[in-house]
DNA sequence: CGCGGGTTTGATGATGCTCAAGCCCGGTGG
DNA sequence: CCACCGGGCTTGAGCATCATCAAACCCGCG
């Protein structure tokens, strides 16, 4: 039911046959196309949603009114904006399918209940946001650390599928690069 | 005894007088001198440290031999190298007292049995770590949308005291800029 | 076939860096 | 108590990186 899901909580904590079902109470699975939204400027964020299959992202408007895309999320990727979800504000972002995409959310409020019931959920979910606090860490270090063209080279060598995959100029605003700007530097590459 | 750390725990979970001395079990404190380092490049992070008070940076050296600050942490705050605590690897920082300052330190070793003992104490932490996400993305999201001169008012806006606190050159790392600029961002201001 | 979103190309210019020199000021030793 | 260091901050000139704007181009799709 939850292939994915499910062998990525057995890398960290214990889950055992007869919690399977506990757990299928807390989460459910959405069915999105490509281009749709999850997730709208102004609404509340509700869930944290794990990628099944596809790809997601997360953009917000920015001051040009273009769309500057924030974080990406590929299969066996967790992605929330937890600034809405924590304090109930209205969210900045948006999150939306860049191909069709099977997600798993699993709604803030029955966090708690899932965590009493199953508490080695809490610990996975501790742990995972531990590997994200690190791989932050890392970004920023690179951001700080890298010229644009180094940032792009970089990308493109740590994720050699994903160039492909996503279109040009959501990537550059991912990099924080103008689309021009990655179009001479593929050139050069090459 | 360590009445900063207490009180923040109890912010979010609930911690009684029985369960005090458990905590104490797995927790020590540190006292460090203007400049002592708590974590140097090459060696692995075993700890998450805690600021009773004082203040503290995270930093490395950068491919120009220059100290790039990477993260403060004032009262209240933890700070830690996750990949290296996680993944038991050297770690590119350092950690250094910018003050003469009392830190609570907690062994990663340790961390599994605290939470055996003591649940909430996961609970507590899961809680925190989701609340720095959300200044994180806030944080790259500045670094996106920001220009240098942006980022520097915003950032003295944000926390008055602090550019009193730290050293400029600190300071202009931390945002990513040179000293220079900075220098001629405050002229300019005045 | 024409439309439109995405990419490429070129010309121009601003932001913010580099390097070099001078300055300020607190600390240290004589 | 003074002199002199030296780290940090300031100032200036020149320049690289990368953004902006505008136009052309490409190509999948209705």
């Amino acid at each position: 039911m939850y292939p994915n899901l499910i062998k990525h909580i057995r890398n960290y904590v214990d889950l055992n046959e007869t919690e399977l079902p506990i757990l299928y109470k807390y989460i459910k699975t959405i069915q999105v196309a490509k281009k749709e939204l999850l997730l709208e400027e102004g609404q509340i964020c509700k869930s944290n949603y794990f990628v099944e299959k596809g790809c997601l992202r997360m953009y917000y408007i920015n001051s040009k009114a273009e769309e500057q895309t924030f974080q990406f999320a590929l299969e066996n990727w967790w992605m929330t904006d937890y600034k809405s979800l924590i304090d109930k504000t209205p969210s900045e972002y948006f999150i939306q399918a860049i191909e069709k995409a099977q997600i798993v959310s699993l709604d803030y409020q029955k966090q708690e209940q899932l965590f009493e019931e199953l508490p080695q959920m809490e610990r996975y979910f501790h742990m995972i946001m531990q590997r994200v606090s690190a791989l932050t860490q890392l970004r920023i270090k690179n951001i700080y650390e890298l010229s644009k063209e180094e940032l792009f080279l970089d990308f493109s060598a740590s994720f050699p599928g994903f160039v492909q995959r996503v279109p040009q100029y959501m990537l550059a605003s991912y990099l924080g690069i103008t689309a021009e700007y990655v179009s001479r530097l593929r050139k050069k590459k090459s």
